[in-house]
RNA sequence: GGAGGGGUUCCCGAGCGGUCAAAGGGAUCAGACUGUAAAUCUGACGGCUCAGCCUUCGAAGGUUCGAAUCCUUCCCCCUCCA
């Protein structure tokens, strides 16, 4: 708190992607006063995961530095549903969904956050007593021209999309939050940075100091190519087991581990260069990405998680040895046998019949460590047995 | 209101009367290999009582021996004109 405004400045703009504006910002530190930080996050998506923990860990530099974090939940944007980074319209949420995945998010986030100095609010407790009459007023702010200047908006009505009247909305109202919250730095993800501007637009047209705009880059998925989303399904999430955080870090691509470990590690940069000059002369990179993968399992975990996961992913994947914990289940049948087939669909392991004869047929399932061959194979009731799918799916199931 | 274009399997996208459960790419999954759930290669990728059958190409009808492909109506999206 007491470090000097270049200092302060250069701890802010690390790892970020932008910061505007750097001259106002330097007037506000200059204050000393705790300086209220915007953040608004969809409750569309109530898994919180690395791709949010970028956004978080700057929230929680600047706690440290002493400044007051408004963690908006947009329950009442998320009936609108954010076109930001979508290629099309989003179903809207009920109100009973909202509110309940913004439950989940308030005790999620203080893994990373500190919760006395974190306010959460809800863009619906103003916003709902604005009438049309104010909304139009709203509207009437901007054209539609400057609205689509917003790139996914462009990207949609050149090629043709749809675009709802009611997204628009979605811009104005987020900068309106500003308004009504007084922030002074909003953050936000870079494809936020439009929204993140009309925050400053709004707030000067009613008289206040225009926020500044500090834009965090987005994590991509695990596929390395979409941004890490919840429906993407390619997300590592910060309430998940040590194994499932470990296991899918470990599986991102060599190249990929890198611009997570830029991101999301807390080691030190000379540290993280060292290491990649060690790849280059021919360190296993595996051996890195073990390091990374014990970092985050033991910032959302403890480092003896962490050191269980790690033990566990090398006998399994290692060795090919059978994980510790495999699932136990009964299956009722009224047969004296079941067809392995029909095994595999009824607890689970592979989604349907079909799939589970290609699993069959491929080589992929093992019945108490042996490979089947053959996909009639029956297992008469009264047995336990061992099943895997795969490499990664296991169950003890007993047949009753 | 008028004219035209379009809606295809998780996504993108071909097909435009039979050889279509539907090209190609992505994602995913399995196998091989390995340094790992990396990379690479190979294969699978609607469902089922699985060498056979059933259901899919916006929806509902119709023509035909036979339709994703033709016709009718409806729903939705886009473009241009007004």
């Amino acid at each position: 708190m007491n470090k000097p405004i270049t200092e302060q400045l250069e701890i802010i703009k690390r790892g970020s992607n932008e910061l505007l504006v750097e001259k106002e910002l330097e007037i506000k530190l200059i204050t000393g006063q705790p300086l209220r930080i915007k953040a608004g996050f969809d409750p569309t998506a109530p898994d919180l995961h690395l791709g949010h923990a970028v956004l978080l860990n700057k929230l929680r530099q600047l706690q440290d530095m002493g400044h007051h974090i408004l963690f908006l939940i947009g329950d009442f944007t998320g009936m609108i549903g954010d076109p930001s980074g979508k290629n099309s319209t989003r179903p809207p949420l009920t109100r009973e969904q909202v509110s309940e995945n913004a439950k989940s998010y308030t005790t999620q986030v203080f893994k990373i956050l500190k919760q006395d100095q974190t306010e959460v609010v809800f863009n619906s407790s103003w916003m709902d007593k604005l009438n049309a009459a104010d909304l139009i007023k709203l509207a009437a702010t901007h054209t539609v021209a400057r609205m689509l200047e917003r790139d996914d908006f462009d990207k949609r009505y050149r090629s043709n999309q749809a675009i709802a009247i009611h997204e628009f909305l979605y811009p104005l109202i987020q900068g309106y939050d500003s308004v009504a919250l007084k922030a002074d730095i909003e953050l936000g993800g870079t494809d936020q940075k439009f929204n993140l501007l009309m925050g400053r637009e709004l707030q000067k047209q009613s008289g206040q100091q225009p926020q500044c705009v500090l834009t965090m880059p987005l994590l991509e998925g695990l596929d390395g190519v979409n941004k890490m989303s919840k429906s993407l399904d390619n997300y590592v999430g910060i309430s998940e087991s040590p194994k499932e955080i470990f296991g899918k870090l470990m599986s991102v691509s060599d190249q990929l581990m890198w611009r997570y470990i830029e991101l999301l590690s807390f080691e030190s940069l000379s540290t993280t260069q060292q290491w990649q000059k060690e790849v280059e002369i021919g360190r296993n990179p595996r051996d890195i990405k073990v390091l990374f993968a014990k970092e985050i399992v033991t910032r959302f975990h403890d480092e003896q998680a962490a050191k269980e996961a790690l033990a566990d992913f090398e006998t399994r994947f290692k060795r090919g040895a059978l994980p510790d914990d495999i699932p136990e289940k009964t299956i009722q049948t009224e047969e004296n046998e079941l067809l392995l087939s029909q095994l595999l669909k009824q607890t689970g392991l592979t989604a349907s019949t079909s799939e589970a004869l290609r699993m069959i047929t491929q080589g992929g399932v093992k019945l108490n460590g042996n490979k089947v061959e053959d996909k009639t194979t029956k297992i008469p009731r009264g047995e336990t047995v061992i099943l895997q799918v795969g490499k990664r799916k296991f169950a003890k199931i007993t047949i009753a």
